[in-house]
DNA sequence: AACGCGGACAACCGCCACTAC
DNA sequence: AGTAGTGGCGGTTGTCCGCGT
């Protein structure tokens, strides 16, 4: 079925390119150049408006593009940036030559974004999902937020108190972990040390699995120790711990997107002391002075 | 064969940052 | 410093196409 071409007030063409439409765009870029954009369409001889010509050229005709499926690396590498960069796709593309940010976002929104579902991660945050069961997601904000008060008792602790909490058959249901998340997190065909990937999710995933029975005593007692006394709700209500805020919040509008960067930039720009899980410092160490990380710090700011 | 549905993806829209004047 | 022009980016939409009924 041939779709009727569209025309907008101005009369330009809109919609799909035709071949024809094509030819032309790469002959004259080929000859001259694109230029300036907005005069180019009437120097090719094009009913288009520039801004269409410039998608046209970048997303499909540049010769240097390279088509087709997605290779198991490339889908990994896709994975591995996106945990880093989130939604930076123009970013994400520079690391993989001949693929254009919007061939990335859109195999991203239809492959990538189901596959981590399934496997029971968030796709905004890649931790483990807990959309289906706010309970839980409250229950470990407020563990995790009293653990940021227990002096000297760092993230890993808290999980383990955490999972102290929750009987396995719940942690490994509803949190859908399995053995094929360590896997595809492994950060080591973009030559990234699966450490610097990975910790984002270890955080989670490590201190559940690697867990000893032992331990879980030991930290239940420290937990009970230092903070066992003190009532949830009234040390929320006290400030003494943080209001519960939603781990992976539903965010479409730009504005929003961007209201937040602000936010967090501003946060971690201010607060030097800052012990929240949230943010990008706890995701570093020593290791990430590796030169590919910090091309991908320096494009992040 | 006809139809409906959903996935894939090209293209568009609106906003923002940068630059020149 | 303010403004207009331009290109880039990310979110969203619209259409095509394959598949199942």
């Amino acid at each position: 079925m041939m779709r009727t071409p569209s025309n907008d007030e101005s009369g330009l063409k809109k919609g799909p390119w035709s071949p024809e439409e094509d030819k032309i765009l790469v002959d004259h870029i080929q000859k001259h150049g694109h230029g300036s954009w907005r005069a180019l369409p009437k120097l090719a001889g094009l009913n288009r408006c520039g801004k269409s010509c410039r998608l046209r050229w970048n997303n499909y005709l540049r010769p240097d593009i390279r088509r087709g499926k997605f290779s198991d690396e490339e889908e990994q590498l896709i994975i591995n940036l996106h945990s880093v960069l989130g939604n930076k796709w123009a970013s994400i593309a520079t690391h993989l030559p001949g693929r254009t940010d919007n061939e990335i976002k859109n195999f991203w929104n239809t492959h990538l974004k189901k596959k981590l579902m399934q496997m029971g991660l968030d796709p905004v945050t890649h931790r483990p999902r807990t959309d289906h069961l706010d309970l839980l997601s409250n229950l470990q904000q407020i563990i995790l937020n009293a653990a940021n008060i227990v002096s000297n008792c760092d993230i890993n602790n808290a999980l383990r108190l955490q999972y102290s909490l929750l009987p396995q058959s719940l942690v490994n249901g509803v949190l859908g972990f399995n053995n094929n998340i360590q896997n595809f997190y492994d950060g080591s065909n973009i030559g990234i040390s699966s450490q610097i990937i990975q910790p984002n999710l270890q955080n989670f995933e490590a201190p559940l699995q690697q867990f000893l029975p032992q331990e879980c005593d030991e930290y239940t007692q420290k937990f009970d120790e230092q903070i066992g006394n003190t009532n949830v709700d009234s040390a929320i209500s006290t400030n003494l711990l943080p209001k519960l805020v939603s781990i992976s919040p539903q965010r479409s509008a730009t504005a929003k997107v961007r209201e937040e960067n602000m936010m967090i930039n501003e946060k971690e720009c201010c607060n030097t002391s800052s012990t929240s899980f949230e943010t990008w410092g706890d995701f570093m160490n020593e290791d990430a002075n590796d030169a590919y990380w910090k091309d991908i710090i320096e494009q992040q700011y």
